[in-house]
DNA sequence: ATATGTGAAATCTTTCACAGCG
DNA sequence: CGCTGTGAAAGATTTCACATAT
């Protein structure tokens, strides 16, 4: 498995080229080519093969890919081949929403702390946990040794949550907030706002 | 203002300006500079001036921007000077967590049709509305004329969801399903899938 | 016959660096 | 003087097209 700088934009593919297996997998396809994936996710075949190429030789020539292997090997590349825990901070209507949602567990991700701030959240339940004082966030976080955040707190709030995140040890944030957060070197966020994705359409509408 | 196609690419990131210059409206500042707007959002003066200059002579030299003159070209670009009605298919958390938000509004975006095709959720509210039999969507939606559609039934469904948005005339979809959608030349539509985003980090953990 | 893996070519994107203007 | 707007250069990414393997 040779790795030496591969551009973030092929990583940035892979968990597509997961997803549809997957979703091949499910539906009894043992083996699929380049063409075939390529349609179902609209991208071309010559870039996923190149992509795949990266991390070693998958495919077999004149017969393409093997599904279930593929999907193994991804796995591995992406390190989703384990349970990650993670931690929610903002137990709101979005909170709640993605502590219910079961779609996390089923790819390895388990939610095992919730905070929130607010008098009244604490101690309520959310899922199947209970929102602890954000007070102690920075130790419950780094006494379990977790490396993964989401934050689902107003914009206002979210910049210190990531430093707290990141004092507590949190390598990975994916943010809901509206906003840029400012994180150090090393650290990773991925932005899920749904505003700027609805810009990035309505300039192509009418 | 000159439209020759410029690239997505370029349009992907205007949104990320204009949530920054609302940012910095909000702190009371009135002038900015591609420099200061870069270190913001960690995209470089260059680009932003690059980026900018396809739509015309938004600055002053030696001087920089009006925070608030460029606001308001980019939201004329973006085609956000306006409100947006959207449609919302399915009511369940996650649907109701989106009806409540809102963000969404304070946008211009308006939620005005939530549907959903179970029985035990047709008529109970989802934020400020009452949910819709999805069996009546296509007409309702043709109806008012929505161009804009939220997805946030299961996998298994999102699909045919889509297909009668289209149907309905809808040209733009937010696809919370964690599947790719196959929509006809013309339609748009971006993903928001918190799983793809969290592989795309741990790839780089550890 | 068919589909991979891959150098080379083509294309796209970003950065550089500076003329020009306030 | 400071900062924009922008050609040109550098760099990154995608596509091509084919040798190669089954």
């Amino acid at each position: 498995m040779p790795e030496k700088s591969i551009p973030d934009i092929v990583v940035s593919r892979l968990p597509r080229y997961l997803q549809a297996l997957e979703h091949l997998a499910k539906d009894g396809i043992q083996t699929t080519s380049s063409q075939e994936l390529g349609e179902f996710i609209g991208i071309s075949a010559a870039q996923i093969r190149k992509d795949l190429s990266q991390y070693g030789e998958f495919g077999k020539q004149g017969k393409g890919y093997n599904v279930h292997y593929l999907i193994d090997k991804l796995r591995e590349i992406l390190k989703v081949n384990r349970i990650w825990e993670m931690v929610l901070v903002g137990a709101g209507n979005l909170g709640h929403a993605i502590a219910n949602y079961q779609g996390f567990a089923e790819h390895g991700f388990r939610i095992v702390l919730i905070f929130d701030s607010d008098p009244q959240k604490i101690g309520q339940k959310a899922g199947s946990l209970i929102v602890q004082d954000a007070n102690q966030m920075v130790d419950l976080i780094r006494h379990r040794g977790i490396k993964i955040g989401m934050i689902t707190v107003p914009a206002s709030e979210a910049q210190a949550v990531a430093d707290s995140l990141v004092t507590a040890g949190i390598r990975a944030i994916l943010n809901y907030a509206p906003i840029t957060l400012s994180v150090p070197q090393g650290v990773h966020v991925q932005y899920v706002d749904p505003i700027i994705y609805l810009q990035r359409m309505t300039y192509y509408l009418e």
